[in-house]
DNA sequence: TTCGATTGCGAGCGATCACTCGTGTTCCTG
DNA sequence: CAGGAACACGAGTGATCGCTCGCAATCGAA
């Protein structure tokens, strides 16, 4: 027994209830932000969110689900097949630019990304959530670079994602001047990359990218 | 009214106090470190406690000015005057490993530097330790590149700190790989820097943006 | 020695918050 | 229609935690 069998109008309420949570995520971030407020912005009970989602984690990891989903989306839109080949700058901008749209999209997902507020073991879903960028920051990595090895790949990676994560405050924070330091994300990035990429020039494999192995 | 006057003996428990707060605060963060916990950890009672810190705050902002001293006193012996004409990165080494060294002495300082725990407007401790450091790195790169207008140097700054910020927890976390993590740090530095460099070494082009003038 | 100021105590207050439970309502199925 | 399951309620519980308060001790200057 471990899934209740759902109705229409329950499927509709956590839909509703993890709105909710990302509003009040967004306002007040994740340890500050009381389910009870989360269930009085979706109208409904302290009980009845409890209904759906068992403690305050599930919560969380229900909305870092949706980030992961919306991530995945984006980023299938924004890819050819040949992405691995682009220029490194592209490339970059077209890794940042849906992330950076999700994130001003949902204000929510901030909270559950930047992660240092939630209470030590709680924090899984959002270690999940960094997990999946990171592996799809590494599997562009790797298929640009196949030679590079899978420890750098993921050391890399998670490098990129951190500074990602770094700014994303910053970025989300801004007004006018967000392209400058959208910008600046990109620099950093592109400085970052851009010496692994030079040595990874001369030995680029045409339209190797599945042959990622290490 | 705004100080009492303090004997010996109380500036000893101030500092026992600073010591409990950052041992507590490593272990558990900010937000879940408790000030019951401090004052048990110093040997002490919690009134003891709020005779010395008004409030957790005044207890964070304490443990700051610690860390914006060490770091200070850190980066005093770590320049020679001509500092501004080293390698990038040699330059980018003297900036570091002082604050990586100071860091691994003093875990507690992690937990407010990396501030995202902090509710709301508590996190003005952190802010200001932020911007003490940022400020730092902002004064070098302007000593470096005398061209660069004032608000870039800013941004440059804050990207440099947060970089810093961000890759801090795993290299704290790290246990044999510290020091590849470390490295990766300084190449995300370097490569952020370096084009920046170059392009001040012989002449910066003035700005397509037209924002020359601050 | 005297006396005000500083230091120290620790039970406990007040507020917050994740979560529960007894009860009633709506929906689906047979 | 019957009855079980899912949905919904919301006051309340238990635990946590920042902080207080009345009082005692120690100190330092006169």
């Amino acid at each position: 027994m471990t899934e209740r069998k759902r109705q229409a109008r329950g499927e509709r309420r956590m839909a509703q209830l993890l709105d909710a949570a990302a509003e009040v995520f967004a306002e007040h971030g994740y340890a500050k932000g009381t389910t009870n407020a989360v269930a009085a912005r979706a109208g409904v009970s302290p009980g009845t969110l409890y209904q759906f989602f068992g403690n305050k984690e599930a919560l969380a990891a229900g909305l870092a689900e949706r980030y992961r989903a919306a991530l995945a989306d984006a980023h299938e839109q924004a890819f050819d097949p040949g992405f691995a080949t682009l220029p490194l700058a592209e490339l970059v901008d077209r890794m940042v630019d849906p992330m950076i749209a999700v994130n001003v999209a949902n204000p929510g997902f901030k909270a559950l990304f930047t992660a240092a507020d939630m209470p030590a073991h709680v924090a899984a879903p959002a270690r999940e959530l960094h997990a999946a960028v990171a592996g799809r920051i590494g599997s562009v990595i790797a298929a640009r670079l196949p030679h590079l090895p899978a420890g750098e790949v993921h050391r890399t990676a998670v490098v990129a994602t951190q500074i990602f994560g770094a700014l994303l405050g910053t970025i989300l924070g801004a007004g006018d001047d967000r392209d400058a330091w959208v910008a600046e994300l990109k620099r950093a990035l592109v400085g970052y990359l851009a010496p692994l990429d030079a040595h990874g020039a001369d030995h680029r494999p045409a339209a190797g990218t599945g042959a990622a192995q290490q």
